[in-house]
DNA sequence: TGTTTATTGTTCATGGTTGAACTAACATGT
DNA sequence: ACATGTTAGTTCAACCATGAACAATAAACA
């Protein structure tokens, strides 16, 4: 029987994370429009980001990476090869496998999108202290793997 | 000039909200799959809580709370209204305004699935404590004031 | 070797989200 | 009253993400 006290609103937990989740929304769409004038969307940020990070990841492992599906990257990947933005090279050993890597215009490219991005979570996290920030990452941290393995 | 050491990764702000992105990402998948049975997404779960909160909304006023546009709402609504979890009434005074509100119908499938939307909520922020839950929704609150000025 | 079994990446159909253009209904000001 | 501007909702085309089915390749094992 659900009375007006165990509804979610009255729920401390859930207010708080829908707080979470408003920002989140916020802040990507902000972030699509400040990344509007460089011609790249959130999604492609990751995978340059990705990329810079780990050169030679395969698509498997990228998909993985950025939770999504195998199909996504091969929907996503073309459109920056063709901006010659990064490579694919097909593995010597496994011949599956494609081998992917920025080219240094995918890394100028980058490194732009990265002073947006930056300056943006900066406005954001900016908000809370150092220590507190490292709170939030950390107790965000736990959800992640919490619900990974639920 | 960018080197090694105002590169991103290292800025703790940063990683801390790649956390961030990270959780909703994972929290939202799941929510997804646990709303399925009751065949609802949680983009229709927010327009039920939002009806339940607000009933006599209308569809622009939705919008705006849920962040995202009135075509939305439009593609939205008429799958809800189909099922039978909620009415649309013209609003007498002005004709343009449309008045949303839940049947039983839709109240009902909406308690159902706030177990769902509540118990894993519970499992997220339970990792943390009530302390650490408010002290987080305060800066996620603060987040999203300062992004909306920007 | 030859036969399953698994993995990588692609294709395709489906459904969701967006923003711009549009219609209908108010509101304002002369 | 009339012209102008504004607001609520709809339509539509474009774009994204998803998951299932598929081809090619590799691995496991009889």
């Amino acid at each position: 029987m659900n009375n007006k006290q165990d509804l979610p609103w009255d729920n401390p937990r859930f207010r708080n994370w829908v707080a979470v989740a408003r920002a989140c929304h916020v802040l990507e769409r902000t972030l699509t429009a400040k990344l509007a004038p460089l011609d790249l969307k959130p999604a492609q940020l990751d995978v340059l980001m990705n990329l810079y990070r780990h050169p030679g990841m395969s698509q498997h492992d990228l998909a993985r990476k950025l939770l999504v599906g195998r199909s996504n990257i091969t929907m996503l990947l073309p459109q920056l090869e063709k901006r010659g933005l990064l490579r694919r090279e097909s593995d010597g050993k496994d011949k599956r496998i494609l081998r992917l890597e920025l080219t240094e215009a995918g890394i100028t490219l980058l490194m732009e999108a990265l002073k947006v991005h930056t300056a943006l979570i900066e406005t954001a996290m900016g908000q809370s202290t150092l220590e507190q920030c490292d709170l939030i990452g950390e107790q965000m941290r736990k959800i992640t793997e919490a619900l990974d393995s639920a």
